[in-house]
DNA sequence: CGGCGTATGTGATGCCGCTCACATAGCCGC
DNA sequence: GCGGCTATGTGAGCGGCATCACATACGCCG
């Protein structure tokens, strides 16, 4: 077997098509390895191409006018990516970039597109795939709204938590290298900023800090920092931050006003 | 014919479906109607329910914690929402408002899910759908990062006029009625500053108020504001623009030089 | 091992935009 | 019309955070 065709079968999209459909897929698909750094496509690139990560670590990014880098997500390995655009023309103006060393699997896009009609379980799974992607920046977006930088931050460390965690010693460690100026491009804020901010969680013992390495120790203070779901009426009476009946045990601390010692 | 069912074609998603499937999906879907203002669904009652918006307008919010309103999408006739609660089971904490007074068609989820398996086209074009949906949010997730208020709201006028917009006498009127408070809960701000921006614009003479009314009188500056006309090509010292030639991967200098001038 | 470039840390300064506290104007039901 | 509601307008005050300008630490590579 393949060292593509293995990759291909980790994808879960692929999962459970059969296996000379599989094979069938692996002849016409390319093998592309990307060194740290590297750019795996392009906005003008409009390539006609799908990818599935194989190692490694990519970042989907948009460049602001005033150059500053907007990080729309993170890629781990089994992953499909770009794949939109293979389903409409509309213009691409986001650009993938591998964060380490990577290899992927390049399906063209009228290979995917015959697949999806063809094979139900492929056409499902893409649906979902796209959709679960929406769900993801949904919630992103209302975690920008409103909410100020550290507020922002935790949301983020959370989900990295989530997404790319893996246990260590005293805590989760974040496994994706990832400087300040790149957890800025993601929540919208500067170096400076979270470089600030994460001190801040480093001396209330939240997090421990490395070299472009982050272990989470404690993420119930973050969790409060965000909020938990707490029920609020409709109405446009203040939501008195009380009454939480049920499983979710929080202390209602100061919701928004927070001022550093 | 009735109805309904006239609406359920009107539906760009079922418009190539066979007559009798069509007069089948009739038989199951529920009509409803709601009244300016009502919850067409809670994040609680997680019907397992798909809805196509017949006449009136939806809003699609979410509510933070204390108490302010974000709001994701607004729905017009023939589309369709809540359609991902349909495919995975995530916990749904949106809720969809009726803006004005709307009627709805409801269709259960496992009449949707079956079609999607059953109907390429139908799975194809729910696919887009989301796919759409996605991009659109991207979009504003990108228009919200590192932008000031009044690139913000410029961009929401933007996004108004292409979706919802209606020739006037001197210019676009956009067709949804919005209160100040709603355009900040889009763009993340407040009531009182979209108030301060949108006078500007109108001493500007880019934009007409009158009450729950906004027409365009001139997109132009709302489009410089955002920063189209300044294309960013290579003018700057922004290296991008690398040329890269082929297949072979180019060698990583740094992964995005960041330089303000 | 020394040099260079990136990653991180820290302070001063200024302004955008949020908060709070009002005033005014249309709309609607009775 | 009258009272109440919602939508809009306006100002004072200030806090968060972006910007700028540095210093330091770590890693890579000759």
């Amino acid at each position: 077997m393949s060292e593509r065709l293995w990759y291909l079968k980790r994808c879960s999209l692929f999962e459970r098509i059969s296996a000379d459909e599989l094979a069938r897929l692996e002849q016409v698909s390319r093998w592309r390895k990307f060194p740290r750094g590297s750019m795996i496509y392009f906005p003008e690139n409009a390539a006609d191409t799908a990818f599935v990560l194989a190692t490694g670590r990519v970042k989907l990014c948009d460049l602001s006018v005033d150059g500053k880098e907007s990080i729309l997500a993170f890629i781990e390995p089994g992953e499909m990516f770009g794949e939109l655009a293979v389903l409409d023309q509309s213009p691409q103006d986001e650009f993938a970039t591998a964060v380490e060393a990577s290899s992927v699997v390049a399906i063209p896009g009228d290979v995917l597109r015959r697949m999806i009609e063809s094979m139900p379980s492929v056409s499902l799974g893409i649906t979902k795939l796209i959709g679960m992607r929406r769900r993801r920046i949904e919630r992103r977006l209302k975690s920008l709204l409103f909410r100020s930088n550290r507020q922002r931050l935790a949301h983020l460390l959370l989900d990295l938590v989530e997404q790319h965690g893996r246990p260590a010693a005293d805590g989760v460690e974040i496994g994706v290298k990832l400087s300040h100026q790149d957890l800025a491009g993601v929540i919208g804020s500067t170096r400076e900023s979270v470089t600030l901010l994460l001190g801040e969680f480093q001396n209330e013992g939240i997090v421990r800090l490395g070299r472009q390495k982050i272990v989470v120790l404690d993420d119930e203070p973050l969790r409060t920092e965000i909020g938990l779901p707490t029920k609020i009426k409709a109405s446009s009476a203040e939501p008195v931050a009380e009454e939480n009946k049920g499983d979710t045990p929080w202390r209602p601390r100061y919701p928004v006003a927070r001022k550093r010692s």
